[in-house]
DNA sequence: ACGCCTGCTATACGTAGGTATAGTCTGCTT
DNA sequence: AAGCAGACTATACCTACGTATAGCAGGCGT
């Protein structure tokens, strides 16, 4: 059940679309070339141009693309909590994608509302917590957000930790499990954490 | 104190890596062009490949003199453990170009030493864990080591988030304040983390 | 039937940028 | 002094690629 093409999705249009989150994914913005999109799509290059009128149009295209079909997903997947935090599972065919938008620095508004989202979910969280943290919510929902993307973004480095593809069952298994130790293992215990606090504070140097 | 430079570095040469060091840091390597490079480092076009034959050699002395740097800051800084396990404090000028090299794929070697470290680093602190997790080492360290790297590679983002520059005092400050909480308060708590492994087990859908 | 909008192709243009070559200058060896 | 080596520049070349233009086919309203 890999996020179904609609029947329209077959116009020579959705075809360009798809070639190019596909290519820019795989090659990122600048390498991803608007003759390789075209061909992959089975056009000509011209049409591109005469669908989209520019390569940067054309990735913005894609972007929104993205965006919509992610909130249909997240939709339909119901506000279930985000468990192990792992987009990496959703994303399937656009994980590519997503990881250049991230680390090629244009995909600013998905990582705001992400963070967005790990602010609400973190206050909630903070619930039964016996002291406040000493971090504004914002900077520790998006420190979390960047940790929680990483394995998107270092796929290529992850699966060869990992010894197996991101996107096979295996490589999903470990990176889950591995996700749910760090998440229920502290590195830190609070003494630590207290006295390291203790350090910043003392010598800022 | 940054990386001081030695004397000798003062030649063409080394002028020229240095430059090359900054704007593939701050282009990347395919937008950072042999001409911008020269241009910077105050020299003609011609005397890069002079000296370096072509980009990609040297963007590999790049990486080799990153690596050089690095081990020596790493040796210099004796064998006190990674404080909240935030390698961007000491990267200084190298930070940027250390996430494109690791966002665009070609810092494999980099990381890899990074899984063995941290390798090393978890399996001492798992001496005095009940019971032994279930993830192999290797990719419990992967995991890890992506996320220690996520402010790094999405510096761009995180900065966003917090509102101040990750290499300024205040956004050091909130980042390692913030990395601290996150490493010193779990996310999941062994039930949860157990209840999910166990629905894996169950469903593999 | 006629025009025309739309999807589409072929071709051409301009330019950026990596690479190649030839030549200049400086300093050192013999 | 002769001459050689290495650092360095100027210039040229070639390819890749984004963009622009012109033209063709086919369905559709009138």
């Amino acid at each position: 059940m890999t996020t179904a093409p609609d029947p329209a999705d077959l116009t020579a249009r959705a075809r360009i679309r798809d070639a190019a989150l596909r290519h820019i994914g795989e090659h990122g913005y600048e390498r991803a070339t608007i003759r390789g999109i075209a061909e992959t799509a089975g056009v000509s290059p011209g049409l591109v141009r005469h669908h989209y009128g520019s390569k940067q149009a054309l990735r913005e295209a894609c972007d929104e693309h993205l965006t919509k079909t992610m909130h249909r997903l997240h939709e339909q997947a119901g506000q279930r909590p985000p468990v192990g935090f792992n987009p990496v599972a959703v994303m399937g065919p656009y994980r590519r994608y997503l990881a250049r938008a991230l680390s090629e620095g244009w995909a600013t508004p998905f990582f705001d509302e992400m963070v967005r989202v790990g602010e609400r979910w973190l206050a909630e969280a903070d619930q039964d917590r016996p002291e406040p943290p000493d971090v504004d919510p914002r900077t520790r929902a998006a420190v979390l957000a960047a940790m929680a993307l990483a394995p998107t973004v270092l796929s290529q480095l992850v699966e060869r930790g990992m010894g197996a593809a991101i996107d096979s069952a295996e490589g999903q298994d470990k990176l889950l499990r591995a996700l749910l130790d760090i998440h229920s293992h502290s590195l830190l215990t609070p003494e630590e954490a207290a006295r390291a606090r203790a350090a910043l504070e003392g010598a800022p140097s």
